[in-house]
DNA sequence: GTCATTGCAAAACGTTTGCATGAAT
DNA sequence: ATTCATGCAAACGTTTTGCAATGAC
C-alpha cells in the first residue's frame, strides 16, 4: 500500500462525483471536471478514479455498454441499467435482503452482499413503447 | 430484420459454444475454432457471436474483466463471477426464485427474470487464501 | 443476379502507461 | 530531498468497420 499525497484534482474528481446523482463514465466526469480545471488530463481522471476505487472511497460499476461507470456513494446498494436507455439506477437495499438470505444458504461465503447488477428495461422505456404501439394502432399523427 | 444465410462459419461457433461448459472470451472462442477453420478471422468471430446474441441463440456476459464472455446455454439462469480469479460460474434459477418475487414487488415488469450478474469470490480463492493465512502463523515453509 | 458473409487490415473505442515536469510532504 | 501526481502522447486490448472477393439462395 503506498502513501497517497494530497492532490487538488483527485479532491475534485471525488466532490465531482459525490455532487452528481447519475452514475457517469469515465468522459462524462472529465467533461464536467474540465469546467473547474480546464487543464487536468483524462489520464489523470482515470488513475484517481482507480485510487478511489481501490480505497473504497468510490464504486465502479460495469454494466456492459461499453464505458464503466462510477457512483461517488460508496455504502451497499444495488443498481439496475436499463438495457434501451443504458440509464443505471440504484436499487435500495431492503428490495434485496430476501436474496441474500437465499443465496448464502445455497452458497455461504460466496456472494457479497452488495455485488448484484440487475439487467432490463426501465419504466421510461417500457412506457415510450407501449405509446408507440398505441400509435400504430389508433389514429397514426406523425405520417 | 434482414434475413440470415446460412454460413458454415457460423454454425462452427454456434456448436463449439454449444460443446464447451465453460464461458469463454471472443478470443478464446477463436483460438478453438481455428483449429477447424484455420483461415477464419476474429472479425467473422465478433460479427456472427453478435448475430447470435441478437437472435437470442446464445448470452453475452459482460464481467468487467476487460473482454465479454458467452455463453451458449440460452436458457434463462445466472452468472456469478470471481473478483480475485475472473471465473464464470453458473448459478441455477432455483436460487434466485425468492428474488424475483420481491423485485417484481417492488419494480413490477421492470427486472428481466434471467439478468442478474453476481460478484464476488469463489471457493476456490477464499481457500486458497485461507491456506495462505494459515502459512503465515505456522511453519512458513516458503521462506 | 442479388444480397449476405467472408477475410483482411485499418480504425474506433475505452483505458493504461512511459516520461519529463511540477507539487506535496 | 524525496516521492507522489500531473499533463501529454503513445500504446494497449477489445471490438467494429470499410472494402473487394466469395458464397448462399
Amino acid at each position: 500500500m503506498k502513501t497517497l499525497k494530497y492532490s487538488r484534482q483527485r479532491e475534485s474528481i471525488k466532490a465531482c462525483l459525490m455532487n452528481r446523482h447519475d452514475h457517469p463514465t469515465a468522459d462524462a466526469l472529465y467533461a464536467s471536471i474540465r469546467e473547474e480545471y480546464p487543464n487536468i488530463s483524462l489520464g489523470t481522471v482515470y488513475r484517481n478514479l482507480n485510487l478511489l476505487v481501490e480505497t473504497g472511497e468510490i464504486q465502479r460499476l460495469t454494466c456492459g455498454d461499453g464505458a464503466d461507470h462510477y457512483d461517488g456513494v460508496a455504502a451497499p446498494h444495488y443498481h439496475f441499467m436499463c438495457r434501451d436507455c443504458h440509464q443505471v439506477y440504484d436499487v435500495p437495499m431492503e428490495v434485496i435482503a430476501s436474496l441474500n438470505e437465499t443465496a448464502q444458504a445455497y452458497a455461504p461465503g460466496i456472494v457479497d452482499s452488495h455485488s448484484i447488477l440487475f439487467f432490463g428495461r426501465c419504466s421510461c422505456c417500457l412506457e415510450k413503447e407501449a405509446s408507440e404501439k398505441n400509435m400504430e394502432k389508433g389514429v397514426d399523427k406523425t405520417a
